[in-house]
DNA sequence: TAAGATTAGTTATGCGCATAATGTTATGCG
DNA sequence: CGCATAACATTATGCGCATAACTAATCTTA
């Protein structure tokens, strides 16, 4: 492997995640969120109410941050948590009214973001963006049982 | 837009995002490094001594995140820092013998991380990758004077 | 059914990167 | 020249996300 080839993918992955992640901040100051919230957000209104041990899968990020995350919009209002039916350990995470209105304009600045992030970009290329980056995501990815080489795994999934 | 494809892709790099650093942060452990410092290397190795403004402006990170980073490597000796000649107020960070062979173990690692990033791609696709991610990061650069949609700026840069 | 292992969630802590405020040196202009 | 302004660097502080350590509930199984 070439390593002007790899840095300049490594530097480009990290810089863009740098962009990315600011640019989605300053549109989302408005509205009193900070990045990640939305994510949340927009996985309730897409998948319903859940437990955090879903919502920490569906993320990619860990337990201790959803607590964290959840904590935050609670506060604010836009979420609500309420206590598991048939598993104490567990409390489910839904939206309020607020957080539904609030994920609305959510989803206008993410095609804002979206929008702006492919300017210039051929629109093929633009199309089959998403399924490539899912791609990169799952070479990387430790979390889960780990794919070989991007080649799906063999059903023996327990 | 779309917000079906909005959000997919949104969402697809977040997830790059924290995957491909946490993966970063892996390979990196064993040399003792945290994610970041190694462009902070691989940038002195490409470009030579330099002053932390412009390693801020290469790295693309703020002035505070440089002096950290730049303590960090100067105290774990990958790096020196000297007063830069005609100019108090700036110093000059460079190299160390200890840091050199460190960023070769660097690059090692990061033509590892690259070829397992892409993996599973399309020899071309994989080709094309960098230079799309980077025409997407300046499309949501604030940082810079804000190029428009994609398109080249007219060369007004003062 | 009682004991060990697993799972949901939390708290404590640490790192990277950001912004705001500060001190110091350079510079450009009346 | 002298003064205002800009640029380099730093400190203080805050947020997101991570890991480690812990509690409490659930599952497994002998």
């Amino acid at each position: 492997m070439d390593f002007a080839y790899a840095d300049a993918l490594n530097q480009a992955i990290r810089l863009l995640s740098l962009r990315h992640r600011a640019r989605a901040a300053a549109l989302l100051e408005p509205l009193g969120l900070h990045t990640g919230q939305e994510a949340l957000l927009l996985e309730l209104d897409r998948t319903g109410p859940m437990i955090q041990a879903q919502l920490s899968e569906a993320l990619g990020c860990e337990p201790p941050s959803v607590t964290l995350m959840t904590r935050k919009l609670e506060a604010s209002g836009h979420v609500r948590r309420a206590p598991a039916p048939g598993d104490k350990r567990a409390s489910v995470v839904e939206l309020t009214d607020r957080g539904r209105a609030l994920t609305q304009q959510v989803k206008g600045l993410w095609c804002e973001l979206a929008e702006e992030t492919v300017a210039g970009l051929p629109a093929d290329t633009a199309a089959a963006l998403p399924g490539i980056l899912m791609i990169l995501t799952g070479n990387v990815d430790t979390r889960r049982p780990r794919r070989r080489q991007g080649q799906t795994i063999d059903r023996g999934e327990l």
